[in-house]
DNA sequence: TGTGATGTTGAATG
DNA sequence: GCATTCAACATCAC
């Protein structure tokens, strides 16, 4: 589920409902969901702190604490935020929770737990380290087109390395392809100027409209890929036969002969 | 029933 | 260094 509107998402309610309030309990279902450090360390950390920030670089976002240690949440596959008063209410695969003075708690629900939260004294050195790329939102021209250079891997590998680009998923992916008209296994190096203009533009906007909308994709615009992209395999009126295969050990959909394979 | 697939990533391999 | 594959984990669809 979390790509980077996904993970956007998550941390607004995140400001929305626990920023500034003061952390009385910390309870671990799990002990291997916090990463770095001991239950006990990751608990009296967080207690009788608060948080009253927020950051977040691609698929990581971070809450920042009042003696500026931070907490990454990065999702995984299947991690999620969610907040109840009533213990009923209590997540199926909660891993973690956080009680507040409000009496709020805040679950944190991971079936796959493919997530890695951490507890962190500077998250800037961390991202540093781990080498994370620019955020897909705002990333330049000149440092997107940057990254396509000289690369023999595809078109879609690119657009999903972190390293490059932080953000971007399977899916938005082949959203990003399809709208520009480009095959998802095009190679990345042999793209033109004016290819990666309009792959950068699209990144930008498609990334942009699926925040404005919560990623809530119900809602998502009509012209876009997202609805044909499942098994019910057709034709795309006008545009040609939507298509499946593997691209990086990813499933890929595409629609054939309307995206272009750059090579 | 078993098999393969699932939005994440890092480590191992070529 | 770079690209690809697999493993981490739990569930679900066929």
């Amino acid at each position: 589920m979390p790509e980077l509107p996904e993970v956007n998402t998550v941390m607004k309610g995140f400001r929305e409902n626990v920023l500034g309030l003061k952390i009385s309990g910390v309870v671990i279902h799990d002990d291997k969901i916090i990463r770095n450090v001991s239950r006990e360390e990751f608990s009296t950390a967080l207690k009788r702190r608060k948080f009253v920030d927020t950051y977040r670089q691609g698929k990581y976002f971070f809450g920042v604490l009042d003696n500026d240690q931070a907490v990454l949440f990065h999702l995984g596959m299947t991690g999620d935020l969610v907040y109840y008063f009533d213990g009923n209410d209590k997540p199926k695969y909660e891993r973690f929770s956080l009680q507040f003075d409000s009496g709020l708690v805040l679950g944190y629900d991971d079936l796959r737990k493919f997530s890695n939260i951490l507890l962190l004294d500077d998250l800037h050195k961390y991202l540093g380290e781990i080498g994370l790329g620019p955020d897909a939102l705002t990333i330049n021209y000149r440092d997107f087109s940057q990254v396509f250079e000289g690369r023999t891997t595809t078109l879609k590998s690119v657009l999903m390395d972190q390293q490059s680009i932080a953000g971007i998923g399977n899916l938005y992916a082949d959203e990003i392809c399809y709208q520009a008209r480009l095959h998802p296994a095009s190679v990345a190096g042999a793209l033109s100027p004016s290819h990666l203009k309009k792959l950068h533009r699209l990144t930008h906007q498609i990334l942009q409209e699926a925040c404005d909308r919560d990623a809530y994709y119900k809602i998502y615009p009509d012209n876009w890929f997202w609805k044909w992209r499942n098994d019910s395999i057709g034709e795309i009126q006008g545009k040609g036969e939507v298509k499946k295969m593997k691209i990086g050990g990813r499933t890929t959909y595409f629609v054939e002969g309307y995206q272009v394979w750059v090579h």
